[in-house]
DNA sequence: GCATGCGTTCCACTGAACGAGACGACCGCG
DNA sequence: CGCGGTCGTCTCGTTCAGTGGAACGCATGC
């Protein structure tokens, strides 16, 4: 029944708009009948709301959405620190977490000085073709790095690395360095430079970017002023014991 | 089966907090047993996350949340106005919409002149006491004011209205001259200036307004400035024949 | 060791969820 | 205007998904 839920609220979801019953019925493979009777429990509990266009996703979401846990702490660590490299950059800072192959915009502070970029708060973009998402992935422990490259590495921007040898050598790189960056990996014209924060178990919670029109400005030394802000939030993290998500077998040994 | 999924949802979203399954039973009147397996399968499509601490909302909400319909909208319906009406008061804006018996803060643009407001964007507050609700209860029709307002008026604020009749010949008075004021009933030392903003069919759909430090501007100066940016954001909301939410048999009445 | 509380799993039961089909409303087209 | 197609909702017999009490292992505190 969940499931079912998930894929109308994943329907109306993947671009923001209204759908009518027959349309969420063939998105989500549901029969029209049951589609009609989820719909109208969900409108009732304020999960989705009627318009003149269609069904479109409620404000009970909107609500819900904002208490978030781990969005509302990864904030609660990093907004002043974002704030600072902002300032001292005149730079776009993002904030994102790895969930699954993706990674998810946590926080972003925009800047009028870096190209409108397509990223988007709550949005997704595939890890590897982010600085971000590539900050993230290198810091993974070897094992684990598979479950979150999906088998084929789509082009996303202009010069995504689709190469998946290549792509683990970056990340190698990037293990050894701390610092990573793109260039048009996600789109044109954007250069950026990232790091991973950890919690306090060491493991990475969230990485953090500093982006650029490409060649205005050295993301060598951009890098290390991600990284300063890095350290601090990693620093907070630390202080308020956070780990960020998952309660693991690997996780609960290392507690015990 | 979607209104147990709701109940678990809303106890760990009320006050943004982990918590256990147990807990989470105590508080929805869900047998543990069944609390234990919606929330597993809440866990298993990113509803919720489990952290040390126990279970707390989880990210898919929060990228479903920032698609939600009707901020998607609002926003970008308000937000320059928004804008504008901050860089000339110099003070906090919010918009918000009206939601069974209160508001919904979709939208606040903070100004460090304005004292630390207790809203939040997703937040609640009962209608009655705010600037931003009375101005939306005043523009109902007068047969759908009792919806929405709760049986009984209990204070928000040190001044909160809870005499039912002086709030109703207050909304008279402020569907009158169209501009809502409010004086520490929902917080102490905030005063506000707020207006309904009406969508396409003339129905209202959100309400902009200023907060300020109680006397430290002339509310009635701030309230048309107030109303000129409602005007600009109607405007823009008719050009895109927006009306807000709800399909009502009122509604498509008119429309056909 | 005992008591208490936690979270998970099991399993018999049942009623909530299900989907095919019907139907009225609406729309576009000839 | 009639027809065909599509929409969203309702009906109803079916069935299986969801249910909750009980059991259980684990953790904690006394």
């Amino acid at each position: 029944m969940i499931g079912r839920v998930d894929a109308v609220l994943g329907a109306l979801g993947s671009r923001a708009e209204t759908l009518g019953i027959s349309e969420i019925a063939r998105r989500t493979g549901i029969p029209k009948a049951s589609t009609s009777r989820i719909v109208a429990e969900l409108v009732e509990h304020g999960y989705l709301e009627r318009t003149d266009a269609g069904v479109g996703l409620g404000l009970r979401l909107f609500e819900l959405g904002g208490r978030a846990a781990r969005p509302l702490d990864l904030r609660r660590l990093a907004l002043v620190h974002m704030a600072d490299l902002r300032g001292a950059t005149g730079q776009t800072v993002h904030l994102a977490v790895l969930e699954g192959t993706e990674v998810v915009y946590i926080e972003i502070l925009r800047s009028r000085s870096t190209p409108p970029l397509p990223s988007r708060v709550g949005g997704r973009v595939p890890a590897y073709a982010t600085g971000v998402g590539k900050a993230l992935l290198a810091d993974l422990p070897p094992e684990r790095l598979e479950a979150h490259l999906p088998e084929r590495l789509v082009p996303v921007g202009p010069r995504t690395v689709t190469d998946r040898e290549l792509l683990v050598r970056e990340l190698a790189g990037i293990r050894e360095r701390r610092i990573s960056y793109e260039r048009e990996e996600s789109a044109p014209d954007v250069g950026c430079a990232a790091v991973a924060i950890r919690g306090e178990d060491g493991e990475p919670i969230a990485a953090i970017s500093v982006s650029v029109h490409l060649g205005s400005a050295d993301l060598a030394a951009l890098g290390i002023a991600v990284a300063t802000a890095a350290n601090a939030i990693a620093r907070e993290a630390a202080k308020a014991r956070y780990r960020g998500a998952g309660g693991s077998a690997r996780r609960r040994r290392q507690a015990r």
